[in-house]
DNA sequence: TAATAACCGAGACGGTACGTCGCGTCTTAGG
DNA sequence: CCTAAGACGCGACGTACCGTCTCGGTTATTA
């Protein structure tokens, strides 16, 4: 029993294009140039209508990536830790190409600006993702595949912190030898190997 | 016998004052409230003054970092692995907080913005920094005290990726412990402890 | 057998909140601060009641204006010119004061910039007024009291405009003696009194 | 020796755009289309110079109508009552016609929704005109040609009363024909004819 | 000692985006 | 058929910065 409340109802379309116009703006011309007028004018919608429902050109993208990336490294689990996290670290890597790469900066950016969306973007998705990886990690060691003493927390800072060095600094490139490499990296201090 | 060309000479005080304006202005508003016209306004310092200069605030921000900053994390090499590891680590994360905390994370942010600032940060802070570090990894190798087989520069993102990540992120603190941690982590890797 | 058309009646309700809550508006913001979604929201009333009803915030205030002084100035004739046109002048002249004056001025303002509502307010309103006074000028003419070749609309002009510019241009008070001095040159005029 | 101020100057093709572009929108439009960014938008000029210079568009249009109408019914006195106040009413209402008349009535409904535009301009523009009037009739009262008693300020409200009634509420021709009748009327206030 | 040159402050200029307000229209649920 | 609620495209508001452009003045070197 949904109580409807009274009043015209939202605009589906508006939200649609209001994000596409987002995205195609970060593509075309960078980060800088997304701007509220800006989206608004290509999406054929009033500012009144973004204000509405958005505090910032930054939320926007952020509703962008998650509605579009829902599917990125959604954490599959054999019990096959080193497979698992092979595969994991594969997905969040490849993921975090393209356009997605355009995102991800942009948002990690204005986080250093607006001290109100940084707390949205730290406790939502950043956290999320560290919570994905924290998880294989825990199950390995509940199944003890990771050696005694294993830091779980300094692994996933480690991993997400190269990852992003990559995309931020753009110090080489993002591709599956760059995973592979953070993976056993990864393996030799969770294992123990050598 | 300084060559020195006619006409009045650039002011020093104008110059230091923009750089403390700019910095100061960091510190109370935020990078996103770091303008020209306010930097010129509390420097009491004309635009065009500024703009003959520095192309934009994260220029100066840039030229304040380097000015204030050149003693953080000298290379200071006994030969000890180790120890010397332990030490480069320890003052670049203790050398990233408070203030140049505010600076790092605010040039970080706008080099996703502004492709021309990116290159001069990239190719020159965070490249600098990156071979302070590859230079200490080269020299423990040469004289044997690494493993066979380590990739040098996997080693210098894994930390300089976490130590960004700490910052940009905000997962966690800043501090000594933090730095020991990822020291020990290092040296597994490096040295093929377990 | 009152015909009644079908659906829900008009609310005397709604009406009574807009007209009130134009007027309030107009006390307290003045004309400037009077729009139909101000006094949708004083009102406690939908945009779109009000948008059936009337055309412009104008509108509402001529209504008002109607329904709260249809008893300015009625005409009283007793037969003794002098002594009617004193009571009309008075009338006139004291009733335009206070609340009313906002409304008034408000109204020929908006006349100025709304041609359809000018049409309405200058054919309504304003010619009604001078009917008024041009009635009791017939009549004296009727019964000798004028002397020959008055011209009764030059007179009705002077008056309505003397008292209007005191509106307008708040060129100085408004009050009985204004309205008798008023007269007194009237009758020179109507008399041929020295 | 006239001390200049460091800066640029004051543009005066910027100014005259202003001006222009508003009376051309008075005449287009109606008053109820002038605003600031429609000037700016045809002057060619940025919002911001015109906020530097004036206050509000009535402002503008104030300035327009004294700049370009600074000839109206200048004073000529000759000493012949009676043909000084018909020369004045005469050139008071041409000059009142067309283009003039829309920014007057612009202005003076921008008088009743503009408190502080209201005050220089009854205290500017409408306390000038009166005083040229006053004054012809106080040299025709030093000069014995006007009657004992004459009240000349009553006098001078009946006529601007009339003319703005006429203006206001385009209650008739604004021609030669009225002036003189208005100036008759006034001269049987004034000299006692009948 | 003058001329020349590069700097400095002040501040106006044409722009673009900001975030808000009111417009008049529309689409709901409900009396 | 009316009402309230409220979202919509639109356009103006007044402000902040952008980067550029004159101005009047101030130090320097060079002739």
């Amino acid at each position: 029993m949904t109580v409807r409340s009274p009043g015209r109802p939202r605009s589906e379309t508006a939200r649609h294009a209001i994000l596409a116009a987002a995205t195609s703006l970060i593509d075309e011309e960078g980060y800088g140039g997304v701007t509220m007028e800006g989206i608004a004018r290509r999406a054929g919608v009033s500012k009144q209508t973004i204000y509405r429902w958005w505090p910032s050109p930054a939320a926007i993208v952020l509703e962008a990536l998650n509605a579009g990336a829902s599917r990125i490294a959604p954490l599959v689990e054999t019990g096959d830790f080193e497979h698992d996290l092979r595969v994991f670290v594969r997905h969040s890597v490849i993921g975090a190409r393209g356009k997605v790469a355009r995102l991800l900066t942009a948002l990690m950016a204005e986080a250093q600006r607006d001290p109100v969306f940084a707390e949205s973007f730290r406790n939502g998705f950043l956290a999320q993702r560290r919570a994905v990886m924290r998880q294989l990690l825990d199950h390995a060691k509940s199944s003890g595949q990771l050696r005694d003493g294993v830091d779980a927390d300094l692994l996933v800072e480690l991993f997400f912190g190269a990852l992003w060095y990559r995309l931020l600094a753009a110090s080489g490139p993002i591709n599956r030898r760059f995973a592979d490499d953070l993976t056993d990296a990864l393996l030799v201090l969770a294992e123990g190997r050598s």
